[in-house]
DNA sequence: TCATTTACTTACTTATTAGTAAGTATATTT
DNA sequence: AAATATACTTACTAATAAGTAAGTAAATGA
């Protein structure tokens, strides 16, 4: 096993995270690759196929990082830190998120590819909330809003700081981050 | 004049704020308006060029509302609540800002294209920061935050969604635009 | 009225795309 | 040792993309 196609894998889902899905084309990862065009088709018969893995691999994971905080006994501070983490990793390597990235080319997307992104998105929200609601209940959070409106304000904010980090060089990233995690001590 | 040049350049908006930049081709525009491939290069000679001319428009028809509004004495609410219907209109009609679906394919985009989306996003930026400010000011806006960061908040809240909403059926857009602005009032 | 500009069409070209069918060398299994 | 599965390559196809050169019909201007 030389590992080709978790490699597709990620360079797919950089390629989708910098240039968008629609402007990756099979040629951009065989080449990167060193391998040929129909060895990409050898592992995913068709890009709807690989872009709706790209997904799936990214739940797997979102869904693994829970599982373990949870299983370590995170508090929620530690848990939404962990979380924002994320952001702060992608604004580094300048990268959009995957929700970012291929929300855009929604109506262009699968079925499957859209199922998966919306199975994602809720896998998301769903988390956040959860753990918005636990720290509020807890008093570890301090908020007024509803549980879901707060998680969706905040994964906005952190989404498409992402994007206008991109177009804006001196967008302040860090403030808006550090703000949003600020706001809910009490 | 037939404003086939305006018809165009409408078209071309509303394909990239639906399928996305490096979704649409210039059949799309041609086959919807009845005219033939060559006569959308003849107004615009390259797809560059129309993106351009897309967020250039844009940028004049945000630029004309907000010297209406300043004309027209508009105080800072009337101002927010304005800004914030460019939003609730997009969602209705079920369309992304152009910065929100243009941005993604930032690294895709022509020199100049990306000079007017960056023009246009400081643009927008840069209003509503001297809003809040000016708000804030004059005690008719209360928030404890920088104004620019205020407003950096404010805008990835709309902006991002518009996205989610695209993506998540139940997604509560009111909710948040709501809670953007009562979260304002003292 | 003649010349020119405007607003296109016709008919291409070149490049790139996703995708496929058939072949091959190397491992792996029986 | 023979059969088979794995991981590709070679060599394409068909579709679509952006873009162009040359022509045309109608309106406008001198």
């Amino acid at each position: 096993m030389s590992g080709t196609r978790e490699k597709i894998i990620e360079l797919g889902e950089n390629l989708i995270r910098t240039k968008g899905y629609n402007a990756f084309s099979y040629q951009d990862i065989s080449t990167e690759l060193g391998i040929k065009n129909a060895a990409v088709h050898y592992y995913f018969p068709s890009k709807e196929n690989l872009g709706t893995s790209i997904v799936k691999t990214n739940i797997q994971r979102f869904e693994e990082m829970t599982e373990n905080m949870k299983s370590l006994g995170f508090d929620e501070w530690q848990q939404l830190d962990a979380f924002v983490k994320i952001y702060v990793k992608s604004h580094r390597e300048q990268k959009l998120c995957i929700v970012g990235s291929l929300g855009p080319d929604y109506n262009t997307l699968s079925e499957t590819t859209r199922a998966e992104l919306v199975r994602m998105t809720d896998i998301i929200l769903n988390w956040l909330t959860g753990l918005l609601t636990s720290g509020k209940a807890k008093q570890v959070f301090s908020f007024g809003e509803e549980p879901r409106v707060k998680a969706n304000r905040i994964i906005t904010n952190l989404m498409a700081s992402l994007l206008l980090s991109r177009i804006i060089e001196k967008f302040d990233f860090k403030a808006v981050y550090q703000s949003v995690t600020e706001e809910l001590r009490s």
